[in-house]
DNA sequence: GCGTGCAATCTGGCATACCAATTGGGTCGT
DNA sequence: ACGACCCAATTGGTATGCCAGATTGCACGC
């Protein structure tokens, strides 16, 4: 069995939901709607429900094998989480984020990832750095294997364990949800990226502030990390709306009422 | 009815829920889901609802005048935002934090406006840093006059101001939510903490820095007012399990300037 | 007197039924 | 041929009912 990252959200991997016992040992199952919110997330994550498709609740409840209460509980759970949309009286879409929209993401990400990596530096534990270290190694396997899946999964797993080395629960739950919602723009991106080597070089970088114990390096390393990712998504998934990638200056537009997710 | 702050939270003051047409204009109702949510978020942030406190669905349904079905789905989606907590089978219960929660909520906190302090010091129109200035001048006044309500709100509509500034919607998004499962919290210590003076002196530092345009400099202000922030509820709510409030030695995370090539 | 266990009841989980709004075609009119 | 309009099928919104797991309180026994 391969790497796999630090996230629950690609373990099941079955494709109907079934109340189970094991032995004779009743086993508490999740509820329906959790089982149901957990598969749909993987569904969009692993891009099985591509962006911008429409969610027939009563055709997707049928194909999940549940009604469409537990469903429509799922649907408004990942709506708050932003990964699918909500109008009323209209079909759930998955979410599509615009270009614009996943520099935001990013940018908010740069800051989650950048406070993580100081207090990861200051807080984190001999055995939880040693075990990053080792993840490390594993990625570095998977770039000589020109292995991309691993890879991707080892990064994820790296960027995981550091922000948990933060010791921060909200921290954490906070990172993974804005993931989430760049999983696949991050996986996309890196099967198609050409330059790996940048990555791997800020991550020796992330790795080495991380031993030195440098709380500030470390974070403005993760930060400058995460907009790497940005000029290579954006190389992706067609030109940046600004090839000037740099954020700052720029505040251009960006005025008008927001996309309006989820219900205030 | 009480307080209410800068965000939308609370646009719904009245008590029951009707369908309405206004004139002769047809008004498109939003889905009575998302009107108890935000009801629902209204009486959580409030205080009505007491933390802690058990959620009997058919109880609050026939409070509400709804049936359980959409009552179900807000709280899917408020627990979502982390304003209840949902177990297996057991009442919804409204969120009620540990310190220690309230203490790692807080340092993210002050991580996203940290960040938004560096975007908006770069991004603010100055048509903008005027409205925050004379926001904070309508606090001073509210201090001035000792009216902690109406400084309360002054304030918090500054930060939203701010964070606004920063011209990136999923950092308001974010910060919104972390800011209404905070909001009770430091509700109370506002009310009942005593030195308001440090906190005007850090508003002042903030404003200069903001007018400077100094983001490095804003950045570093709003985190330790953050910081401060902390101080003062934990005064309150009982002793701090660690009254180090220094998460982390703190040395200006977040850098100022573009580390080097690939910005994001 | 205190703990244990069982049963009545309470409370959430899920499915289904019905209603209202939307949408997609097809037709009629220009 | 193109567009406005109207009808029907589709789809989301909400209520309700039933079931199962949890809770509580009382009775029985140690």
């Amino acid at each position: 069995m391969l790497v796999y990252h630090e996230f629950d959200y690609l373990y099941s991997r079955d494709t109907s939901i079934v109340n189970g016992q094991v032995g004779n040992r009743r086993v508490a199952e999740p509820p329906l709607t959790e089982r149901v919110t957990a598969r749909l997330r993987d569904l969009i994550v692993q891009d099985e429900l591509k962006p911008g498709e429409r969610i027939r609740e009563r055709e997707l409840a049928e194909r999940l094998a549940v009604s469409r209460t537990p469903l429509r509980e799922a649907l408004k759970g990942l709506a708050a989480e932003g990964l699918v949309e909500l109008s009323p009286n209209r079909s759930a879409t998955v979410a599509n984020p615009e270009p614009q929209e996943i520099r935001d993401l990013l940018e908010v990400l740069g800051g989650i990832e950048g406070l993580a990596g100081e207090l990861a530096a200051a807080r984190a534990g001999e055995d939880e750095i040693a075990e990053i270290r080792a993840l490390h190694h594993e990625m570095l396997a998977a770039y000589s294997r020109k292995d991309r899946l691993a890879y991707f999964k080892a990064n994820q797993a790296i960027h995981g364990a550091i922000v948990a080395a933060g010791a921060n629960p909200a921290l954490v739950d906070v990172h993974r949800r804005l993931n989430a919602r760049l999983y696949r723009v991050r996986y996309r991106s890196n099967l198609r990226n050409t330059r790996w080597h940048t990555a791997i070089e800020e991550h020796e970088a992330i790795l080495e502030a991380l031993e030195a114990r440098d709380s500030r390096r470390l974070a403005d390393t993760m930060r400058a990390h995460l907009g790497s990712t940005w000029a290579k998504v954006s190389e992706i998934d067609g030109p940046a709306p600004d090839s000037t990638t740099a954020s700052v200056p720029v505040h251009t537009a960006m005025q008008g009422p927001e996309p309006d997710t989820d219900a205030r």
